[in-house]
DNA sequence: ACAAAACGTTCACTTAAGTTAAAAAAGGAA
DNA sequence: TTCCTTTTTTAACTTAAGTGAACGTTTTGT
């Protein structure tokens, strides 16, 4: 499992076997169960998450209501905004299924980055390729329908639509579950014809 | 003007008067016209911008319609995702208003960024700063309804409103020109009452 | 295994956005 | 200024999302 993470590190910079020796020392591999909430609204936190197997969910509580805006799965990573500007979190996050992560802390990150400046030069092309991508998908997100968003996402991460509820999927598309439901039911009409 | 570049730098890094000068021996500081197209779809493209006077936005053409997504004013960076993935961009940028803008080429940033370290910290920095912000932004857009984001861009960037023409604004919002102006006029009767 | 809770779908109804078209207003060029 | 173009608003109509509620199904905890 700790290969995972290497190979994902690989396609930044490389590391040596002392390098390596360096970041299992820390300790950071984590399993926890489904439904285990890792940081809960309102609460201050300097940890980064990086999924190797599983699935983590991010949520907003509006007017008593779940609010899912993201899912992280195998090899992508987190770092919540509250860590980023240091302050309470605005959401929280949630294992929708058994997962193995690393849990690595802003202190012995930046202790990591000046000690290897191979390490900040990774974070800084990881964010910098993290922000672009998201931007595309929040254009996509503004210039395309509830209908068109789905279909989207049946075509980047088909995975999604299995392994995760209607419900927060519904949120995720920025839309409620019932119409969610309606509209995979008029998809299904229009396929039949 | 260089003094607002410097400005915004030093919220990130202390710069000697050395290093201000081999910055400014870049020459990366250009006036703009109002309506010049800084970057066209399909085009490559190294070139960052950092806006010190003026507007600049960026517009996909999805139907023969341009769609903005984005405005970029006083204090605000752009790297264009094309500049990342080193593909086609996707989108165009032009000026809204006559602007003062740096122009930034990522061969230059890279050279500067292994010669002062320094450097390599403050992108880093920022790029985390702006996904995190970024993140939230998505996430507040994917949770409101048209009617409150349209409200919350009243509170949060009440300038953009009066600079920036309707229709511009209406795809921001990720609506229809009309759907705005029948928006604003159900939250002006609203507010008679 | 059972009861309770959570989830997904359906329905009828309401509200708001999309669409098409036209008119009014604003801006720019000669 | 006048003319032309672009932008904004208004209106009537269509389509789809929000809402509240019901119902069957699945999941969960004991």
């Amino acid at each position: 499992m700790q290969d995972k993470l290497f190979e994902f590190i690989a396609k930044y910079i490389a590391l040596t076997e002392e390098e390596k020796n360096v970041l299992l020392s820390l300790d950071i591999f984590r399993s926890v169960k489904k439904g285990t909430v890792l940081l809960e609204v309102g609460q201050k936190s300097k940890d980064s998450y990086f999924v190797l197997k599983g699935c983590i969910r991010t949520y907003y509580i509006i007017d008593g209501e779940e609010k899912t805006t993201g899912f992280y799965t195998e090899m992508e990573a987190l770092t919540p905004p509250c860590v980023v500007h240091k302050s309470p979190s605005e959401y929280s996050i949630s294992c929708l299924e058994d997962t193995i992560l690393t849990v690595s802390n802003l202190d012995m990150e930046e202790e990591v980055n000046s000690k290897f400046p191979k390490f900040e030069i990774m974070c800084r092309v990881l964010s910098e390729e993290l922000l672009a991508k998201q931007r595309i998908d929040f254009d996509e997100f503004k210039t395309s329908s509830p209908e068109q968003r789905y279909l989207n996402l049946l075509q980047k991460r088909p995975d999604l639509i299995q392994r995760v509820p209607q419900h927060q999927l519904a949120s995720y598309l920025g839309i409620k579950p019932q119409s969610l439901s309606r509209l995979r039911a008029r998809i299904m009409d229009k396929s039949k014809e």
